[in-house]
DNA sequence: AGATAATATGACTGATAGTCATTTTTTTGT
DNA sequence: ACAAAAAAATGACTATCAGTCATATTATCT
């Protein structure tokens, strides 16, 4: 009988259905300053009901956090499919990080939020599991890309895949973070737009790798 | 008359004391679990005289987040000066970056609470007014450094000084950031460890940068 | 149809940021 | 030395909100 099939499929459901309504009062009016109750009445619904499907606002967010991370995974398999030489597939995928702010800027603030906290993603918490094992997925698109660089010559043999991507990975997210946070100020005290600041970002970091 | 100046000192000296036991109180039991309450107690002072010295929570935090800067800044100047040349300045800048981290966790993630969300830097609040500027300082001890570099033929010509520093500085940001939130990942699923990252992530900005 | 299980509700609780009328302390003018 | 004025400090109070739970509604099973 598929009852609980059914059963599981509406839960699901449910539960994107409330994401949906946390995306649109969060994204409309920042995370701090929506309330549960907020979301309860977008998502037309009661309170307690979000609390049955979300063990605290937090893995809510978290949930939004994780359809980010799915977007960019995806950005980033589009990138490497893009190019044939593993450098320029590296530089393709720091582009679509960049791509992927200016897309989808409040994703990528859900991202950086939780930057600045530890979660702990060994809970029995799937929202938070999920979220790691996208990540993991992410990371291994770009070290991939740096190991066929290195085999297809474009990337000096020297470099470390993991570590290079596990650095890269920190070093863009960074950048596009500074770029959020000061972009008006680097442009009041330097006249350097994002654009700039971003593209001689990775010509330097594609200077560190690529084989002379 | 010397009692406005005594007020004065007297009004920097408590809003120092403030500070000291938010530090107390917040670095004990982390940010979102300490209240305003529990920083009066720790003051001896009540709330309603908190909210005297700093107009909210948020503010007496970026008030820790200030000491942090000076804190790093003074670092960065000490590594300029433990070094020659300008490309092994830049280095020791970022070392002395992981080292602050690894001497003042605290500040450090004072810092990256700010990494995640816009400051009004123009608002007529002199706290944010000071971070900015300690910053804009911070990031002239590192284009200077970068600058010197070039001049002393340690670093390659084509370089940019400020937009490297600015590049550097969210980079090495991102990768600390990385390195704190990620560790005990990191190590999991690649057996690698936080000094192995940093001290990679530091050959490859070298490597960026040097003249060949 | 009645019993049982699964969902949903919203009033309630506890915590806490921020306010403000009142009190206490300090300074000033005589 | 004292009263008036100014400055600093207080803590009870308000508003907001995350999270809970006893109760009600709806769907499923026999």
């Amino acid at each position: 009988m598929g009852i609980a099939e059914r059963r599981e499929r509406e839960k699901e459901q449910r539960k994107n259905d409330i994401i949906d309504a946390a995306e649109k009062v969060i994204f409309s009016k920042g995370l701090d300053t929506s309330s549960m109750d907020d979301v309860a009445e977008a998502a037309e619904l009661s309170k307690g009901t979000l609390y049955l499907y979300f063990k605290s606002k937090e893995e809510l967010y978290l949930a939004i956090h994780l359809r980010g991370n799915q977007i960019l995974r995806d950005m980033f398999a589009r990138a490497v499919k893009s190019q044939q030489y593993g450098l320029e597939k590296t530089r393709a995928i720091g582009q679509a990080y960049f791509e992927f702010y200016r897309k989808y800027p409040d994703y990528f603030h859900a991202m950086i939020y939780y930057e600045s906290r530890t979660i702990d993603f060994e809970a029995d918490n799937s929202v938070a599991r999920q979220c790691m094992l996208v990540g993991k997925e992410t990371l291994d698109i770009l070290s991939r890309a740096i190991r066929e660089g290195i085999a297809d010559g474009s990337i000096r043999p020297t470099i470390d895949p993991v570590k290079t991507a596990i650095s890269l990975w920190g070093q863009t997210t960074g950048i596009i973070q500074v770029i959020v946070l000061k972009e008006d100020v680097i442009k009041h005290n330097h006249q350097l737009s994002s654009g700039e600041i971003i593209d001689y970002t990775f010509e330097l970091i594609y200077h560190s790798l690529k084989a002379d």
